[in-house]
DNA sequence: TGTATTTTAGATCGATCGATCTAGTATGCA
DNA sequence: TGCATACTAGATCGATCGATCTAAAATACA
């Protein structure tokens, strides 16, 4: 039997997806991917098929990476309000203006893609539910209004969040954040 | 002299403002671009340089059709109503889904292009000014809430503005967008 | 009609694209 | 040591990229 190692796949796509997250993916070559990638042309092509099938593992990786470990130990508007500071923060301290890769690709590979525009949608879905369930948490123990319901409340989040995720790739200020968080906070916690 | 008429320069521009919100600007060749402006790929250069700054001159026009026609017939609470509906009637209605050529280029070209990047921050400054204002205005008449300060409100308008472009291109739900709609026009009404 | 100029279509440039192939090297088991 | 397999570098494929150039057609004034 023969050499049984390769390399290590699943660092090899963080990589490809670093330097999809960069670069978008059509400014990204499949050359400069190998580079990144550390392994020669055609041992990207052995492994991944092509281009398009390296871009969907990247971009499983970047939502497995990002978006699948919530924060468990909070709950109600403790867990909504660690979970925008946390982008919040990494945005502001990227110097690579990076943004979120899923939102870069739903607006330059989506278009374009249907299986791609299935992910995101998909994740999309799943963020917009874990709003709705810690606004539901918060207004049962009161610390969230009730004037609005959970489900409208969790797609002004969502578009908040979006928003916020643009804003990081050609304004990353503190400043602003911190003004559209105080209002996002504000009216979730309604009249007091 | 000689056969002084060029073709029509501002409607070949818009054209091309139109590909490249279709198609993004690396997905977008120039011999695409010149068939859908009629003319041929020399004149393209001749009239307009190069892509990029063709693409500068796109994305002016762009501005210029979208953001310099404000309602000005309106103010406070109800000119910025006017403003989210007219976007979101358009985003529902778009079979292609386009979005809006500023936050697509904002994520896709504003990080490799430094002039772009102003371009799309400048716009973004003086949408967040016109929030700021209507916001004020709607304030001293009594319509909005005055317990958050108006250039918070006015960042979370911003937020959501383009957390509603981004949805616009991978989820353009009517329900969607009525439900962000009604939470933000509720958090700016405040308590009733 | 003749002349100057702008346009056009289309060939062409070097460079790069995604993708494939070849040849040689490294590895593990016999 | 020898064989089979997984890797590598690098050449190469046809296609396309942005950009340029040429030559013919169109236009307006003399």
């Amino acid at each position: 039997m023969p050499r049984p190692k390769e390399f290590d796949e699943e660092k090899a796509v963080e990589s490809a997806m670093h330097h999809f997250w960069r670069h978008g993916y059509e400014a990204t070559s499949v050359r400069a991917l190998a580079d990144s990638m550390g392994i020669a042309g055609a041992s990207l092509y052995n492994a991944f098929g092509d281009k398009h099938l390296l871009f969907e593992r990247a971009l499983l990786s970047y939502v497995g990476d990002t978006f699948a470990r919530k924060p468990n130990d909070m709950a109600g508007l403790s867990a909504i309000k660690a979970f925008f500071e946390k982008i919040v923060a990494f945005s502001v301290k990227d110097p690579d203006r990076k943004g979120c890769l899923l939102v870069n690709s739903a607006l330059e590979v989506a278009p374009r893609n249907d299986e791609v525009a299935k992910i995101i949608s998909g994740v999309m879905r799943e963020v917009e539910d874990f709003f709705r369930r810690h606004v539901a948490e918060g207004q049962a123990k009161g610390e969230i209004t009730a004037a609005q319901a959970a489900p409208h409340l969790a797609q002004q989040l969502l578009a908040t969040l979006l928003g916020i995720r643009v804003l990081a790739r050609v304004r990353p200020e503190r400043a602003l954040f911190n003004g559209v968080l105080k209002a996002t906070f504000a009216a979730l916690e309604g009249p007091r």
